[in-house]
DNA sequence: ATGAAAAATTGATATAGATCAATTTTCATT
DNA sequence: AATGAAAATTGATCTATATCAATTTTTCAT
């Protein structure tokens, strides 16, 4: 909790009467590692923050899972497109660690954006960092070679390639487990 | 200018002080066809706001110009990772036809955000739907086939495949100028 | 500690789409 | 309208990575 409202406060220092609103409607659970967030079909109805832990986006295609995103300790979650829009999930989001998170659902979040305009401040702020990393993200995956994303995965993650199982990484980089192990028997 | 406004408070009732602040820190211009509104290695400083006519994003890789993105009428154009970051661009934004553009500063941008918090409702909705259609777009590329993709663009964007020219819409798709025409061999 | 299941590796082959090269078509400018 | 340049098409390869299959290694529950 204390984490979260410190990571709002550097943003905008916000009304202490926001911050009670908040804090009262937030909940808390410490799930269990591989529960399920999220579910394809599902309208996703909350907002989480990762206290501690992991937790991993995907879908399946043709019955191959595919990562789409890793979200560790004191990340925000949501599946944007099913969140923003209010419409059925096309992917799946789980806990890969046991996980203590913070939930909004999106009518409270709703709530305190319009009874506290300034806490769309943070909102803004908050959804400007998240997009600009989906853009980079999808520029590198362009961009760059297999090779070049398995090196720019390691130093932006660098818990996570002891914390996730390899085929998780390689579908998040474009690439299946085979090749994946190929490339890093080149140089490791 | 009234189609902005208009889309501004169709998304939150802003205040009359809000929008005369507003109005005096945009500038109007209409650029003709192929300026650049942005280069790599500048750092963005403008968002803009098409009124008519037609925006596109690109970079070069090995010297082959990529599309990343089209930006028709009333759609707002920067470049994220530049202008939310304040980092050098990869990428160009040119115009493709002659397009009379609304633009205000980064500075000007910021000291509305600042001055007036219920701007921030805006600006979060707009960077949310934004950021769901990128993360819509990066779905689409990983998921669908060639094939599917073309018919997805022709959906969104029925008016551009007259406007611009193939290769283009080649590379926005992932594809090459010539893999795209014996896609389009196949159908039409 | 042990065995079963999951993950990772390794090898052989297949394939979608890229690349290279040569026309043909379209377009813009005088 | 003419003409030179850019764009699109078409054909012939090439290649990075996928797929398929078999084996080894790791993980995890009992």
């Amino acid at each position: 909790m204390n984490t979260l409202l410190t990571l709002i406060e550097a943003i905008y220092p916000v009304s202490t009467a926001l911050k009670q609103s908040l804090v009262s409607l937030l909940s808390h659970a410490s799930l269990p590692k591989g529960s399920l967030l999220l579910s394809p079909d599902q309208i996703s109805t909350k907002i989480y923050f990762v206290e501690k832990g992991l937790v991993r986006g995907y879908y399946l295609k043709d019955g191959k899972d595919i990562t789409t995103g890793f979200m560790p300790e004191t990340s925000f979650v949501i599946s944007p497109v099913s969140f923003y829009r209010q419409q059925p999930s096309f992917e799946y989001l789980e806990t890969l660690e046991e996980s203590p998170l913070w939930s909004l659902s999106y009518q409270h979040l709703s709530h305190l954006y319009s009874q506290y305009p300034e806490f769309n401040y943070v909102g803004r702020v908050v959804t400007e960092q998240y997009y600009t990393r989906s853009e980079l993200r999808a520029h590198h995956l362009r961009m760059q070679t297999a090779d070049e994303r398995y090196r720019a995965f390691l130093s932006e993650y660098p818990t996570l390639a002891n914390r996730v199982p390899n085929k998780h990484i390689a579908s998040f980089l474009g690439l299946t487990p085979e090749t994946f192990s190929r490339i890093r028997a080149k140089r490791d």
